[in-house]
RNA sequence: GCCGCCUUCGUCUAGUUUGGUCUAGGACGUCGGGUUCUCAUCCCGAAAAUCAUGGGUUCAAAUCCCGUAGGCGGCGCCA
């Protein structure tokens, strides 16, 4: 816990926080908020605080704090200071919530929710912004006694002052209010339930906060709160506040968007380090054409200068773009670490009976020398499935895609329909000629000889010599049926090189099984 | 309804401070082509913003000034 003092921040000492609420998953817009906090303090050896907003106990949960702060360090974003809890911190707002009582700058209210409800009705009708008429504000100190002795239920206000509030947003320059039309402010329940807005300013001063660096929804908030310093003599931080993050339809992204958690992310298989680049590019940008950035290089380069204004709409295409482009860059042995729990949750692979796998990090998943294939209880190596991670690595978008793309390599017999062994407009009777031709050919390679590059000297060599005019066009006379046959997909990498991890046995077992479909129905 | 903020290709944006070099640049996506049995990667190319809109200042405006519209956010005993 911090000290209680009340020396004022030092103003070239830059202390920046971000402060979620514990009432969801961490938000891809709380992460950016985190991100540009921990750039904006890293950028100037300052220091960077994660307070965690549990002041409403009902909707906050434990296991959401648990996800917040786990995502966070997932992401590399590091914080110097905390996790600090309003919920630990009860007795200092107390303390400052009877000093402005006592100042008669707070006062108690005991009007019920229906009678506001009726009022905020009202109000809109005739056309004013819904604020509080101040029934209370001018209880005796008799009646208010009498109504905290008889229990009442009860909030406490604040006296908004009624005049013109502005300050200098750090990116959207002066921004001004008119404190008149806000209606006094309940800023807490009762001495020991603080509410947002004040728990807000009292931590920020408390924590030597100097910059406020936040989403724009809180815009609105800000002149509330700077009204509140004043009130308690606080220094004013200063303000930024970050354009939001908007759905395809330009409202502020929602759970109705789509995958707004970072966790969400995580488990579709989004790379850190891509995340990272995403969420620094939506509403900030460093002028030139690069645009894949580090942590490190995004430290050097950031600046709230550069943030832009308006909203930024997430465009998912893009996340997705950057993502294999991490994906591309990671060694095969971190892919393959990365893979291998998206192949167990498919249930394609397992651990190996009696072995204890060794259970390392957060996220890494199970690394083990040995897996077994479940459906056909053989056991496959770490290598093994390095070598077929390795032809999907340049092809994935997402982690999450490898089990539907390589799946075929961990089933006994394949499912797919017998035109599929067709290229172009092959007969039944040239799909089978082209699968005896592949059949002859590897049948005849010695096991020694079973590798990639020999496969597809000997292969080329047979498609070439053809009969046919041999153009390389003609290469698909022998290669697509070939290659569905060992895959039973559309799509996929090549006839070599899955057939060199598949091995001869397997190879040819799959070409009689293409033979029988393309004779037999 | 009230208050506030925002407005350059479909999307993220450069350019606006110091008006001319902007017949508006890059990236994602899209389309076409090359490599290729397929997919992906990689490479080449194209389409795509009359700079929200109206007016003004100026020899000259995306850039300066005024107005208008639209969009979004907030208006809670949530944060």
């Amino acid at each position: 816990m911090p000290a209680n003092d009340f020396k004022f921040f030092k103003p070239g000492e830059v202390r920046v926080r971000i402060a979620p609420s514990p009432t969801g998953f961490l938000h891809i817009g709380s992460a950016r908020t985190a991100l540009f906090n921990f750039l904006f303090a890293q950028s100037h050896q300052g220091s960077f605080i994660l307070r965690i907003e549990d002041t409403d106990a009902e909707r906050s949960d434990p296991r959401f704090e648990k996800d917040i702060i786990e995502n966070l360090k997932w992401l590399g974003i590091e914080w110097n200071e905390g996790p600090y809890r309003q919920s630990q911190r009860l007795n200092i707002y107390a303390k400052y919530l009877e000093k402005l009582i006592q100042e008669n700058q707070a006062y108690y209210c005991f009007c019920s929710e229906k009678d506001l409800e009726a009022q905020r009705q009202y109000q809109l009708s005739i056309g004013e912004a819904p604020h509080y008429n101040g029934k209370c504000a001018q209880l005796s100190p008799e009646e208010v006694k009498k109504g905290l002795t008889e229990g009442k239920p009860t909030v406490i206000r604040f006296r908004m002052p009624p005049k013109k509030v502005d300050f200098e947003d750090l990116i959207r320059g002066k921004v001004e209010f008119d404190a008149s039309l806000m209606g006094d402010l309940v800023i807490a329940k009762n001495l020991s339930n603080p509410l947002y807005n004040f728990a807000v300013v009292v931590d920020d001063f408390e924590m030597k906060i100097s910059h406020v660096i936040r989403g724009e929804e809180h815009l609105s908030n800000t002149p509330k709160q700077i009204l509140l310093q004043e009130a308690l003599d606080f220094p004013r931080p200063l303000y930024a506040h970050l354009p939001l993050i908007l759905g395809q339809d330009r409202t502020k992204l929602s759970k109705r968007h789509g995958s707004v958690s970072v966790s969400q992310y995580k488990k579709e298989g989004y790379l850190a380090e891509a995340l990272i680049n995403f969420m620094a590019f939506l509403g900030w940008n460093p002028g030139g054409e690069r645009e894949i950035y580090s942590l490190p290089s995004l430290i050097k380069e950031f600046s709230l200068e550069r943030v832009q204004k308006a909203g930024a709409v997430l465009n998912i295409k893009r996340l997705d773009y950057l993502n294999g482009f991490y994906i591309r860059q990671r060694s095969i042995e971190k892919i393959t670490e990365l893979c291998i729990p998206y192949l167990i949750e498919a249930g394609l692979i397992g651990k190996v009976e009696g072995k204890d796998l060794k259970l390392f990090g957060d996220d890494s998943g199970f690394l083990a020398s040995q897996y077994i294939i479940r459906e056909t209880g053989e056991e496959i190596s770490f290598d093994t499935l390095k070598k077929i991670f390795a032809l999907y690595q340049e092809r994935l978008k997402k982690l999450s895609e490898i089990s539907e793309l390589t799946d075929f390599f961990f089933r006994d017999s394949l499912k797919y329909s017998k035109d599929l062994l067709k290229w172009e407009k092959m007969s039944d009777e040239e799909v089978k000629e082209s699968l005896e031709k592949s059949e002859k050919t590897l049948s005849d390679v010695v096991v020694e000889n079973w590798t990639r590059e020999n496969l597809e000297k000997i292969l080329l060599l047979r498609a070439e010599e053809a009969g046919l005019p041999a153009q390389a066009g003609d290469r698909g006379r022998l290669l697509w049926p070939l290659r569905v046959a060992l895959t039973g997909k559309e799509a996929s990498a090549g006839p070599f090189e899955i057939a060199a991890i598949l091995g001869k046995e397997k190879t040819l077992k799959r070409i009689s099984d293409a033979k029988f479909l393309i004779s037999n129905s």
